[in-house]
RNA sequence: GGGGCGGUAGCUCAGCCGGUUAGAGCAUCGGACUCAUAAUCCGUGGGUCGUGGGUUCAAGUCCCACCCGCCCUACCA
C-alpha cells in the first residue's frame, strides 16, 4: 500500500492540524507492515508556493531560508510523534521532482492551451477572484492581473471523473466526501489555469517547460509530487503495480485531489490513486486554529507536556471522521487518563501483579481463548475509520476489566487462578499487537510488561496526567526482587 | 446565490437499505469489590432525536420549506 498526506506549504511551523493528517496515515502504514504488506509511507512539505515567499519576506529572511527552517521542523515531527514515513520529499529540494513535473507537463500537452486572463489575483489563496475582497479574508489586496496563462482541459475528464468515482473505482470517503464531489462533478468543469506569470511569481516555482515566462500552478506542482516522489524503480513499483494507493487530506483541499489530480493523471493515461481519505478540521478551544493557538496547538509542544501517547491517542480515538473536532487540553487529559491510565494501563498493572502475587510471576496458558479485536480493528482500517479501530482496542480493555471482577483471581484456588490469569495475561498480549498502530512505543512496553514466561510487577505503563504529580513518589523500588 | 455535510441525553458522539419501550462513553447519583495507577465492576436518573409541514400501517431514519454551524464554490442585478 502506498500512504501519502498531503504536503503542507511550510510558511509556517507545523500545527495540530497537520499532526492529525500524519497520525492517520502512521496508523495505515503500520498496520498494514505488521499484516505483511509492502508498504511505502510518504509525506513532505510544498516549497514552492507564494505564500512561502510573502512569509520570508514579511520576517526579512531570504525564502530559502524560511522554506528550509520550516521544512525541518514538519520532518522534525517524526521523532515526537512516533511517526514512521519511509520518504519525506521536498518539492524544492527533490532532484526528481522538477523533471518529473515537466515529464507530466509535457505528456498533458494535447490537453493545454494558452488563453489570455484577466482577473483579480488573491496570494493568499494563489487563486482568482472575479472581484474583491478576497473571501478568506486575507488582509494582501487582490492584485489585478492581466496575463496569458495556461490551461488544461479539465471539461473534457467529467465524465470520466463521474465513472470512476460513482462506481467506487476510485474511493473518496467519508462517503459524504464523496457524495459531494458527485456533486461538484454534475454541476459541470471548467478548464483551470495552471500556470503563473514568473515575475508575479517572484521567480519562485518551476518554470513551464518552452515557456520559461511562466511557472506551474504551485496545486499542479504539489499534486505531482505524489509520483515525482518515486524515483529509480520505485515510481513502477508504486504507482504503476501498487494497486492501492491511498491519498490522506484535509476536507479543504478535496477538489484538488479528487478531481483535478485525477484528471491530470488520466490525461497522460497513467494509473489513478486507489482512495482519496478525506479529514476534517481540528480547532483549539472552540476556535480557529492559528499562530496565537499557542501550545494548544503546537504537536510537540503537546508532546513535550503530555507524552506521544497521549496526543497520538486523542487524535485517533476523538476525531470524528465527519465534522469538526474541537482540541482542548482537557479532552486530551481525561481520554488519556481514562483509556490509557485507568483501562490499559491498570489493567496490566493488576494483571501483572496477580500473576506475580498468586501464581509466583508465572505465566499459565490462556484458561480459555482470550477475547481478539485484530478483526474489529481490521474492518475500521479497511474503512479509514480510525476512531472506531482506536475505540475497538478500547474495548477489548473494557471485556478484559469485566473478565477480572467476573471471574476474581483472587478468591479462587491455584487451578481458578491460573485459568483466569491465563486468559488475562494473553489478553494483554493480543492488546499490545492490536495497540501498535496506534501508540507503538507504548505497545512496546505493554509488550515487555506481559511478555515472556515470568513476570514482575509493572511500574505504571501510562502514568495518570491529571493527578499533581504523584503524591509521595516510592523511595525507589529496587530493594531487591520479590 | 449554488452545492455538500452536520444540528440525537449536561458533554463527546453511535444509530446501514424507515419498524418492537431511541443507544454508548464521560459527567451526576447509589451500590460492590479490593488484584490494580484513589484504579475497576454493577445499577439509577436524564432526550420535544434543530423548527414546521408532508408521505406511510409505521420516521431520528424518506420528501419539502425554514433556522443555526462548518466546508467548497459562485456573485445574476
Amino acid at each position: 500500500m502506498y500512504i501519502t498526506t498531503t504536503i503542507p506549504y511550510v510558511n509556517a511551523r507545523p500545527h495540530l492540524g497537520h499532526a492529525l493528517e500524519l497520525v492517520q496515515a502512521d496508523v495505515l502504514a503500520r498496520h498494514h507492515r505488521r499484516r505483511g504488506e509492502p508498504v511505502r509511507f510518504q509525506t513532505g512539505t510544498d516549497d514552492n508556493s507564494l505564500k512561502n515567499v510573502l512569509a520570508a519576506e514579511a520576517e526579512g529572511v531570504p525564502v530559502r531560508e524560511l522554506v528550509d527552517r520550516n521544512a525541518a521542523a514538519f520532518e522534525g515531527l517524526r521523532g515526537p510523534l512516533d511517526l514512521s514515513f519511509d520518504s519525506f520529499i521536498r518539492t524544492s529540494a527533490h532532484p526528481g521532482h522538477r523533471p518529473g513535473v515537466e515529464r507530466i507537463w509535457q505528456a498533458t500537452a494535447h490537453d493545454l492551451y494558452t488563453r489570455h486572463y484577466e482577473g483579480l489575483y488573491c496570494v493568499g489563496c494563489e487563486q482568482f477572484y472575479p472581484q474583491g475582497p478576497c473571501p478568506d479574508g486575507h488582509e494582501a489586496p487582490l492584485q489585478p492581473v492581466s496575463e496569458v496563462n495556461w490551461f488544461f482541459r479539465l471539461s473534457r475528464y467529467r465524465d470520466a471523473l463521474l465513472d470512476l468515482i460513482g462506481g467506487g473505482r476510485l474511493r473518496v470517503e467519508p462517503a459524504a466526501r464523496r457524495n459531494e464531489v458527485l456533486a461538484f462533478l454534475r454541476a459541470g468543469l471548467d478548464d483551470i489555469s495552471v500556470s503563473r506569470s514568473a515575475a508575479r511569481a517572484r521567480g519562485w516555482g518551476i518554470p513551464v517547460p518552452g515557456d520559461p515566462g511562466q511557472v506551474v500552478y504551485v496545486w499542479w506542482d504539489a499534486l505531482a509530487n505524489y509520483v515525482t516522489a518515486l524515483g529509480g524503480g520505485d515510481y513502477e513499483r508504486w504507482w504503476e503495480r501498487e494497486p492501492r494507493k491511498v491519498h490522506l487530506v484535509g476536507k479543504g483541499v478535496i477538489r484538488f485531489h479528487a478531481v483535478y489530480w485525477p484528471a491530470m493523471l488520466l490525461s497522460p493515461g497513467l494509473p489513478l490513486p486507489s482512495a482519496i481519505v478525506v479529514h476534517d478540521y481540528l480547532t483549539a478551544n472552540g476556535r480557529k486554529i492559528s499562530k496565537s493557538s499557542g501550545n494548544a496547538a503546537d504537536p510537540v509542544a503537546l508532546v513535550d507536556a503530555y507524552g506521544v501517547d497521549a496526543v497520538r491517542w486523542w487524535l485517533l480515538r476523538e476525531v470524528p471522521r465527519v465534522g469538526d473536532a474541537d482540541f482542548t487540553e482537557a479532552r486530551l487529559v481525561t481520554r488519556a487518563d481514562e483509556d490509557l491510565a485507568g483501562g490499559l494501563g491498570n489493567l496490566v498493572s493488576r494483571v501483572a501483579a496477580m500473576v506475580c502475587r498468586f501464581l509466583d510471576g508465572h505465566v499459565p496458558p490462556p484458561g480459555e481463548p482470550p477475547a481478539d479485536v485484530a478483526e474489529a480493528v481490521h474492518e475500521a482500517l479497511a474503512d479509514f475509520d480510525f476512531r472506531r479501530a482506536a475505540g475497538a482496542v478500547r474495548r477489548l480493555v473494557d471485556e478484559a476489566n469485566k473478565y477480572v471482577e467476573l471471574t476474581r483471581p483472587w478468591q479462587q484456588d491455584t487451578a481458578g487462578r491460573e485459568r483466569s490469569l491465563g486468559t488475562l495475561v494473553h489478553t494483554c498480549r493480543a492488546l499490545a499487537v492490536q495497540l501498535e498502530p496506534f501508540l507503538p512505543t507504548a505497545a512496546a512496553r505493554v509488550a515487555a510488561a506481559v511478555g515472556g514466561t515470568r513476570l514482575s510487577r509493572p511500574e505504571p505503563l501510562f502514568p495518570r496526567l491529571s493527578t499533581p504529580a504523584v503524591s509521595g513518589r516510592r523511595p525507589g523500588g529496587s530493594a531487591g526482587p520479590g
